[in-house]
RNA sequence: GGCUGAGUGGCAGAGUGGUUAUGCAGCGGCCUGCAAAGCCGUGUACAGCGGUUCGAUUCCGCUCUCAGCCUCCA
C-alpha cells in the first residue's frame, strides 16, 4: 500500500506525510468570516477539508480538525451597522446558518471552532510577545503593526521578495507603516465600535493574528496541517508564518494546503466581483450531496467551474452509484479487494478524489454485472463500494430513500400521489392498456418522476 | 512589472515516456408491451513550434491563450 502523499504549497512538490506525532494529525483550516450566507467557494472549503479529515482518519490517524471563525472584523462592523443589530446577534446568526449549509452537504462538523472574540487573551499575549522580541511596534496612528523587515523569511510561502512586490499599487500605503507591507495586529476602536481592552488600549485584532493565537492554542506552536483557499496564500498565511515563528521561535507548520477557487464563467467567484452563488440558492434546485460530489469531481487544487450542466452531471454521476446500491444488501468483504486498493492509491496520491470516484464506477459496474449472477459477491461489491464513499462523505444515504428525495428545496408531487398514480398505472398496465400507461408515466416525468418497470414491480425515482 | 498555476476527445475531468481513465451526451445491439435502469459494442483527444529519445500528450525550450496572487476574499 501506497504512502500517502499531500502536495505542499511551502515546498511547492508532494511530500511524502509524517505526522509530528506517530497515529496523530493537527489539521487547521481558516474559516469564514461570519457577515453573510456561505457561498460555493465556502462550500468547497467545507467539503475538502472535511474530505481530508476523513481520509485521514480512515486511513487509521486520529485527527484533531480545528476551523476557526472570525467574528469580528471591519465588514461584520459595517453589516451590523447597516442592520441595525448587535454585531454578536449578527454573527450569531449566520454561524447557524453555516452549519445549516455544512450539514446540508454531509460535512462532519470540525472537533474545535474556536471564535476571535473568545481568543482575545492568547492574541493580546502573542502581540505582547511579538513587541518583546522587536517583531512589532506601535504606529503613530496608535495600532500596532507587525514589522515584515524583522523577519528573515517573510515571502517563503508565497515565493514572492518583498522587493519585487507593488505596494501601493491598487491600495494608499499608510505612512504609520515602516514598511508598506507591515500589517495590523491590534487597531483602536472608534467610538461605538466593538472593542476589547488592551496594553495600547481599548481595540479589536487584526485579522491575521487571530489564526496564529487560535491555530497556537488548539494545536500547539507546531502542528501538521494548515490549510484555507488559494487565496489565502498571500498574505494571510505568510502573515501567520512570520506571527507564529517570530513570536514562538519554533517551525509553525508543516504542511500547507491551499484548495482552488471556484469559478464562474473562468473568472474567479468571489464576494468582491459579486459573481456568486450561495450555497442556500443552489439547494433550492440541487440535493446537498450533489454539490458535495460536484466538488470532488475534480481535484482539489484544480479551478472548478461552476454551472448548472456540471451540477446536472454530478446529478447523473449520484444516480448511478446509488441505483447500482438498491436493492441489495451489503456483506463485508474480508478479502482486500482491489478497487479499494486502487481507490487508496488514488486518494494517497495528494487526495485525488477525481480518479478515487472513477475507481468506484468501475466498482459499481462490477456490481451491476454480478447483481443478477452473484448475488454474494454482488453484496460484497456495494460493500466495497460503500467503503469507498465513506471517506468522500458520499452515498451515505438509503439508495431508495435517496433516488426518491426532492431534488431541492421544492417537494415536488407527494409519495402518496405518486403510489396512486402508478396504482392506476398498473391496472392499466393489467389491462394491456399502454396508451393510459404510457401517458400516466409522460405525466409523472413532466413532474420530475421516473418510473422503472421491474418485472411486476415499478419503482420510481425523482430527476 | 514580479510571482504561481493551467491549456486533454461533443462536454466535464484524471493520468501516463511505447497498451482502456471515468462520468455525461451520441451511435449500434441485448433486455422491455414500449420505456427507464442495467449490460455489451462503438469515438485516429492531448494549444502551437522546435529539441531530447528507438518512441512524447507525458521530459526540455520558446510562442500563444487563459486564470490567480501582489488590497479584503475560501
Amino acid at each position: 500500500m501506497s504512502a500517502l502523499k499531500i502536495y505542499n504549497t511551502l515546498k511547492r512538490k508532494k511530500e511524502t506525510f509524517k505526522p509530528l506525532v506517530d497515529g496523530k494529525v493537527g489539521l487547521y483550516v481558516c474559516g469564514m468570516t461570519v457577515y453573510d450566507f456561505c457561498h460555493v467557494g465556502h462550500a468547497r472549503v467545507m467539503v475538502v477539508f472535511d474530505t481530508v479529515a476523513r481520509y485521514l482518519r480512515y486511513s487509521g490517524y486520529e485527527v484533531k480538525y480545528v476551523r476557526n471563525i472570525t467574528d469580528i472584523d471591519d465588514k461584520i462592523i459595517a453589516r451590523a451597522i447597516e442592520a441595525n443589530e448587535d454585531f454578536n446577534t449578527l454573527t450569531k446568526r449566520f454561524i447557524d446558518e453555516m452549519h445549516q449549509d455544512e450539514a446540508a452537504l454531509h460535512a462532519h462538523r470540525p472537533d474545535l471552532e474556536p471564535l476571535a472574540t473568545e481568543s482575545m487573551g492568547s492574541i493580546i499575549s502573542m502581540i505582547e510577545v511579538l513587541i518583546e522580541k522587536q517583531h512589532a511596534y506601535v504606529g503613530s496612528n496608535g495600532d500596532v503593526y507587525y514589522s515584515v523587515e524583522s523577519f528573515e523569511g517573510y515571502g517563503k510561502l508565497s515565493g514572492r521578495e518583498l522587493d519585487d512586490m507593488n505596494a501601493g499599487e491598487r491600495v494608499e500605503v499608510d505612512a504609520a507603516k515602516r514598511n508598506p507591507f507591515d500589517f495590523v495586529l491590534w487597531k483602536p476602536a472608534k467610538a461605538d465600535e466593538p472593542s476589547w481592552a488592551s496594553p495600547w488600549g481599548e481595540g479589536r485584532p487584526g485579522w491575521h493574528i487571530e489564526c496564529s493565537a487560535m491555530s497556537t492554542d488548539c494545536l500547539g506552536n507546531h502542528f501538521d496541517i494548515h490549510g484555507g483557499g488559494m487565496d489565502l496564500q498571500f498574505p494571510h498565511h505568510e502573515n501567520e508564518i512570520a506571527q507564529s515563528e517570530a513570536a514562538t521561535g519554533e517551525c509553525f507548520v508543516n504542511t500547507w494546503m491551499h484548495n482552488g477557487f471556484v469559478r464562474i464563467d473562468d473568472e474567479k467567484m468571489s464576494k468582491s466581483l459579486g459573481n456568486f452563488f450561495t450555497v442556500r440558492e443552489v439547494l433550492k434546485k440541487y440535493r446537498g450531496e450533489e454539490i458535495r460530489f460536484f466538488v470532488l469531481s475534480s481535484h482539489y487544487r484544480s479551478p472548478l467551474n461552476y454551472s448548472d450542466e456540471q451540477l446536472n452531471e454530478a446529478r447523473s454521476a449520484l444516480e448511478r452509484l446509488y441505483t447500482a446500491l438498491r436493492n441489495i444488501q451489503p456483506l463485508d468483504n474480508d478479502e482486500a479487494s482491489d478497487f479499494v486498493r486502487r481507490f487508496e492509491e488514488a486518494m494517497n496520491d495528494d487526495f485525488n478524489t477525481a480518479k478515487a470516484i472513477s475507481v468506484m464506477f468501475e466498482c459499481a459496474n462490477e456490481l451491476n454485472k454480478l447483481k443478477t449472477t452473484e448475488p454474494v459477491q454482488a453484496a460484497k461489491m456495494a460493500a466495497d463500494l460503500l467503503a469507498m464513499a465513506e471517506p468522500l462523505g458520499l452515498l451515505t444515504q438509503d439508495p431508495e430513500e435517496y433516488l426518491q428525495s426532492s431534488t431541492g428545496t421544492d417537494e415536488g408531487l407527494a409519495s402518496e400521489q405518486i403510489e396512486a398514480k402508478i396504482n392506476q398505472r398498473l391496472q392499466a398496465k393489467l389491462d394491456k392498456d399502454w396508451g393510459l400507461a404510457d401517458q400516466i408515466r409522460d405525466e409523472l416525468k413532466q413532474q420530475g418522476v421516473m418510473l422503472e418497470d421491474a418485472g411486476k414491480e415499478t419503482t420510481w425515482r425523482r430527476a
